[in-house]
RNA sequence: CGCGGAGUGGAGCAGUUGGUAGCUCGUCGGGCUCAUAACCCGAAGGUCGUUGGUUCAAGUCCAGCCUCCGCAA
């Protein structure tokens, strides 16, 4: 099929590749445009420009769709249908309505829950086993599309959002092949979602992965997991600010919420359901990743200290 | 030149008003113990990121450079 890809970030890229490998023919990439990154802001393409260059596949950076400019670009390509990925704008309705067959969009959850920018964190810090990847045809609204095809994956135990991010991004490629064969066949009939069911997902701030200890171990344990590896939990000790890389839920105990109960193998804090969150791997503002151990080491922690949301 | 923190024995940190270095952990040896990741005794291991400057004397002050990191994106 002739195709447009619209992506950005790494996520995205094994979708464009697999469709790639399948023998498709992208006519072009839409890409966010670069931006600065980093310490040293220095200008960066996206991921998916950069693989799409790869390939010699023009690419489109355009910073706005509405303007027409993109729809006229579009309707001389003429694609059978326009594959959007993680590509971090909305399409507006005559572009919606201009391939063949319509706009696919692969999205990481079970929809109609999680619809927004960040399913796969949000699930995660929710606590759910279970998640995967729909594909939809797209609508005017934010991951409202008709339903074409759905793969169901379970998340670890402790599995983190990062490793889940990689998983699903393959399974995105797998379903988006799969979808698109389904379509030209003439297989797939798509299904409107349950708006009752619908949840959303909105984008991650910092501040929301901010710990609060009021909440039980466990949930405090899956924003640690569902967080990673950003914006990553963190809580402040001492005025310091601390992220959380790796924790475990600890053992029942009977300490004020917030208070150091154990500093020896792991920095061990009470939460609010009187069972402890065991910090294994933190990173102190300023310092390199460090295990617990390593941590106490240069710094001594009076049990008691209460561990806060602010730094006063 | 976006803001800020940091580079000291294997690891994480101290190091006060400048006088050649300490702590915790680890490592090695020995001891205690039924045993131990626990405890006791002892040892090894650092030209204090780099270059230059001030000084009788610099980890400790000044300037430049390199590297790492938090914030911001």
């Amino acid at each position: 099929m002739k195709i447009v890809f619209m992506g950005t970030p790494d996520y995205a890229v094994s979708s464009l590749e697999a469709l790639i490998k399948e023998g498709h023919c992208i006519e072009a990439v839409f890409a966010q445009p670069d931006k600065p990154v980093g310490r040293k802001q220095i200008l960066t393409p996206p991921p998916v420009k950069v693989c799409a260059e790869k390939y010699n596949i023009p690419v489109f950076q355009p910073v706005t769709l509405k303007d027409g400019e993109a729809f006229k670009t579009l309707k001389e390509i003429n694609p059978d249908v326009i594959v959007v990925v993680a590509y971090g704008k909305l399409l507006p309705e005559e572009i919606l309505n201009l391939p063949k067959y319509g706009c696919v969009n692969g999205h990481a959850s079970l929809l109609p829950k999680y619809r927004g920018a960040s399913p796969i964190q949000w699930c995660i810090v929710c606590g759910e086993t279970e998640t995967g990847v729909t594909t939809m045809l797209m609508d005017k609204g934010m991951d409202t599309g008709d339903i074409l095809k759905v793969s169901k994956v379970k998340i670890g135990e402790t599995e983190t959002a990062e490793q889940l991010f990689d998983r699903l991004c393959v399974v995105t490629a797998e379903l988006l092949v799969d979808t698109l064969t389904g379509l030209e066949k003439g297989e797939i009939t798509p299904i409107k979602q349950n708006e009752n069911e619908a949840t959303y997902a909105p984008i991650i701030k910092k501040e929301m992965a901010l710990i609060d200890f009021n909440k039980s171990a466990k949930e405090v344990f899956n924003s640690v997991r569902g967080y990673y590896s950003w914006p990553c939990a963190y809580f402040y000790l001492n005025g310091k600010r601390i992220k959380a890389i790796e924790a475990k839920i600890g053992k029942p105990c009977n300490a004020e919420i917030g208070a150091v109960i154990d500093a020896k193998e792991s920095l061990s804090i009470a939460c609010g359901d009187n069972v402890s969150i065991e910090f294994t791997v933190l990173q102190p503002e300023g310092s390199k990743i460090m295990t617990a151990k390593q941590f106490f080491c240069g710094n001594k922690i009076e049990l008691g200290t209460k561990a806060g949301d602010n730094n006063g």
